[in-house]
DNA sequence: TGTTGACCTGGAGTGCGCTCCAGGTGTCAT
DNA sequence: ATGACACCTGGAGCGCACTCCAGGTCAACA
């Protein structure tokens, strides 16, 4: 039970890039890795569990400045619990309204198939 | 009843701006759209529906490059209908696979927020 | 007739989110 | 001890989709 994950292996399990590890931890939308005594980064249980939130965030469109303002109130400690879940319902709204939008468009394009298909064959 | 519509007009109706239906038009994503004399734009009835699925293609995340290709079956003539469809089918296969996983990440925000409401007060 | 406002052109610039690169170090199996 | 491979750094570069700019034209109204 190894307590930490390599870049290689958080790479794999979350779909980012080993550069896209690093230039969140630059920008802090990650904490400063741990490090192993060769330098190498040592990801720990703490970094997955946000890594996996960050996943989520910005596959639903969280844009990387709000996710590193997220990351700063987690930094900030427990009393910005409060905070962090406006932030999150904040962006789970936009992301209700964008599907909402979305599924909207594909009515529309579905129609228009539709209508394609009337003309042809 | 005008048949036309003014590059104003057209950017209030759909949300472009001016510069991006100058830029849909000059990279092919719109045909080389109708002039007054004076050497004005003048849309027409085919444009705006032109517009109408493009702005539904592009809210859905079709890049431009494709929407391009869409447009040169298009132009192409009524014998392309089968592509047209095809394309289309394809951007709605996408689109739900997207929306799929859209709502698969909004579940684990949702439990995201709901843990922290837990903690907090 | 003068001014305002919408529009024209070609081309350069912008913001976002990565992505790549050169040159170097650490680890491990043969 | 020699490769192969994963990783390190700072900084430059890239692709996408616009967006802005300078310098000009046109139409309409006061």
């Amino acid at each position: 039970m190894s307590i930490f994950y390599s870049p290689g292996e958080v790479a794999d399990k979350f779909g980012f890039s080993l550069d896209t590890l690093r230039y969140y931890e630059r920008i802090g939308v990650l904490p400063r890795i741990d490090r192993a005594p060769s330098g190498h980064r040592r990801y720990q249980a703490s970094d997955i569990e946000m890594l996996d939130l960050i996943r989520c965030l910005r596959d639903t469109g969280m844009p990387i400045d709000t996710l590193r303002r997220f990351a700063e109130l987690v930094r900030a400690g427990d009393d910005t619990a409060r905070d962090r879940v406006a932030l999150l319902e904040d962006h789970d709204n936009q992301l209700a309204a964008h599907l909402e939008l979305l599924l909207e468009r594909r009515d529309r394009i579905r129609h228009k198939i539709d209508y394609y298909r009337s003309l042809g064959s």
